[in-house]
RNA sequence: GUCCUGGUAGCUCAGCUGGAUAGAGCAACGCCCUUCUAAGGCGUCGGUCAAGCGUUCGAAUCGCUUCCGGGACACCA
């Protein structure tokens, strides 16, 4: 269990003991350090509760409190503001040095289904998807590390609209293929094309498309042929998903995303017809379509009805993600389900969501949540675009990056070894900003601000990193404890670490990374601090000098891990 | 039009379950290398938290109104 946990717990106890009875006490790190490092604030609310004088409760409260903590104090018009005795800091980390899971607290365990990814098959991956991605994963990582069993689903966009224009693009290309003979009955061939082909004759198809209703309807029926199970179509659609399939994992591997499964809209096919019979107390037609009514009595905003059946009695996204649903619940029976895509999907969500519930799909006990974030976009504060105007693909983006990026590395490191490097140092950085902002809201992708060595930024986080894994290496010890806490900096540091439990906990309740990231920041840049005023091999004193190395591995092990949750990868030198 | 979001330092953003004097980074200016990667560190400058009203012992944080930006509103995902 975590210090802060442990004390809040012992505090709750004081307070109880004293006859207030109130939930919880929370230390928090202290607003005004000249007084301590840590404050209590619950005088006020018990005041409230016991219309009692918030300094004399204050007061009963600090006459309770044991040796575990020092300088204890009341300020203004109660607030208790304490720190811990140095004894209790050298034993707690003298522990947690080679035990990181000391540091934060474990949660009840819940079996939660991630949907992150979304990568769309035949179509290149663009920012969007990057996000998805990098909060996905790292927001599954950080549900393992609490103590959550989870599954990741890439929920592969392998079905709609762009299965129909691919299809009849392929058709122009080869108009006498056995894919489109529907009285061929042999085996099919395997079809010469590469992502990068498909790349091609998507936005070929679409163009077309928009610009001929003919082939816009041709496209429309090729889709549903597919939804229907013509053999053909269904064996030259499968190819096609496959083929892009590989370089799509290939960006994820890259991004170090990994998916427990590798799943999509077509795996959902199965579920459907069990959804509409499910749904079919609730379904009503409307324009031709089949609608579900998802408002309820006591709302004050309008809700439209979610479609499920189109016109042409094909399904739309909307009946596949229900289709998911089922399946997902059927065979892995979750207690919650999370969605992590962009936020202007946000209505549709809550309207399945809502369809789940009210239709019986969904037990009440399962919880569905979606979790929307921001747009990436340009300097013009604008969806971030090529310069010709077009979306901007990933593979784009991270070389943007690069470029930037291999301006950092030394001057010495050269071939293969640099090449490595400036890879994982790319996406490090690329992904450090994308995690950066709070979860909602947008941010303006600028590449050299990104790369800059200071601030906080990619490339300050590893070269710092890099910079204490050679120190450890060069003092050709391991066996390091904290003994002398009489440099300032060396507390400081220490002082901070203890907030990694909260950081943790409302990093898992709010769904974002943001407030790993600028713990990081604020630790390294403590730590660089202390780094830059003290040398810490040639320290005279040996029980200093113990102590800065034992500071500086257990510096290292906190952010190593928080980085393993970010899933961003290190570097040796740079 | 309705609903959802956002408006905090010159720029990019934290802080928003109400707590003491609103924080970072960048930019600008000044300082620190015979020193473990100075690719770093320190300091200075910079704010009517969009505006107004309300709730409260206490409001950037909660509520209402107004102004400005972004987004969503069924046969795409």
């Amino acid at each position: 269990m975590s210090l802060i946990k442990e004390s809040e717990e012992y505090l709750l106890h004081v307070v109880k003991d004293l006859g207030y009875d109130i939930e919880k006490v929370e230390l928090v790190p202290s607003g005004r350090k000249e007084f301590g490092d840590f404050q209590i604030n619950v005088a006020f609310s018990i005041a409230k509760l016991y219309h009692e004088n918030p300094r004399a409760v204050s007061e009963k409260i600090v006459s309770r409190l044991d040796s575990r903590f020092i300088n204890v104090n009341i300020q203004g018009a109660g607030f208790i503001n304490l720190s811990f005795s140095d004894d209790v800091i050298k034993n707690y980390f003298n522990k947690a040095i080679d035990h990181f899971d000391m540091l934060y607290d474990k949660m009840d365990s819940r079996k939660i289904i991630i949907d992150y990814g979304g990568a769309n098959a035949a179509k290149s991956l663009h920012v969007g998807h990057m996000r998805s991605a990098n909060i996905g994963e790292a927001v599954k990582r950080l549900l393992r590390l609490l103590g959550m069993e989870v599954i990741g689903d890439v929920h592969l966009g392998d079905f709609g609209r762009q299965a129909g224009m691919l299809l009849s693009e392929y058709k122009r290309m080869y108009p006498n293929s056995v894919f489109f003979d529907s009285s061929y009955e042999g085996e099919y061939p395997k079809i010469d094309l590469t992502d990068k082909d498909l790349g091609i004759m998507y936005p070929k198809a679409s163009l077309a498309a928009n610009e001929d209703p003919s082939r816009m309807e041709e496209v429309r029926n090729i889709t549903l042929q597919i939804e229907k199970g013509n053999r053909g179509f269904v064996n030259l659609w499968n190819q096609m998903v496959e083929i892009s399939s590989e370089s799509i994992k290939k960006v994820y591997d890259k991004l170090n995303c990994h998916f427990d499964l590798w799943e999509g809209e077509m795996d959902s096919f199965k579920y459907i017809p069990r959804v509409l019979e499910i749904m079919k107390p609730y379904l009503y037609e409307s324009e031709g379509a089949l609608v579900c009514d998802v408002m309820k009595e006591d709302d004050n905003k309008p809700m439209p009805p979610l479609m499920v059946i189109k016109k042409d009695g094909s399904s739309i996204y909307g009946t596949r993600d229900l289709g998911t649903i089922l399946g997902r619940i059927e065979r892995f029976n979750p207690d919650e389900i999370w969605y992590f895509t962009d936020e202007r999907q946000s209505l549709y969500f809550e309207q399945v969501i809502r369809a789940s519930y009210k239709t019986g799909l969904v037990n009440e006990n399962v919880k569905l949540k979606h979790f929307g974030f921001g747009t990436i976009n340009g300097s013009d504060g604008k969806p971030f675009k090529t310069r010709d105007g077009k979306v901007m693909d990933l593979a784009s983006l991270i070389s943007l990056i690069k470029d930037e990026i291999e301006k950092n590395i030394k001057d010495e490191i050269k071939g293969d070894e640099r090449e490595k490097i400036a890879d994982t140092l790319s996406i490090a950085t690329l992904k450090y900003a994308d995690l950066l902002s709070f979860r909602k809201t947008d941010y303006i992708f600028n590449p050299k601000e990104f790369s800059s060595l200071n601030g906080k930024t990619g490339p300050y986080v590893l070269y710092s990193l890099v910079r204490i894994k050679s120190l450890l290496k060069k003092s050709n010890s391991d066996n390091y404890s904290i003994i002398d806490l009489s440099n300032k900096e060396v507390s400081e540091v220490l002082i901070k670490i203890l907030e990694i439990s909260k950081i943790l906990e409302r990093s898992y309740l709010d769904a974002t990374l943001n407030y790993i990231e600028e713990f990081i920041y604020d630790v390294l840049s403590l730590y660089n601090k202390f780094y830059n005023d003290n040398n810490v091999l040639n320290e005279k004193d040996e029980n200093k000098k113990n102590t800065y190395l034992a500071l500086s591995k257990l510096v290292y092990q906190v952010i190593h891990n928080l980085l393993d949750v970010l899933a961003i990868n290190e570097v040796e030198k740079m």
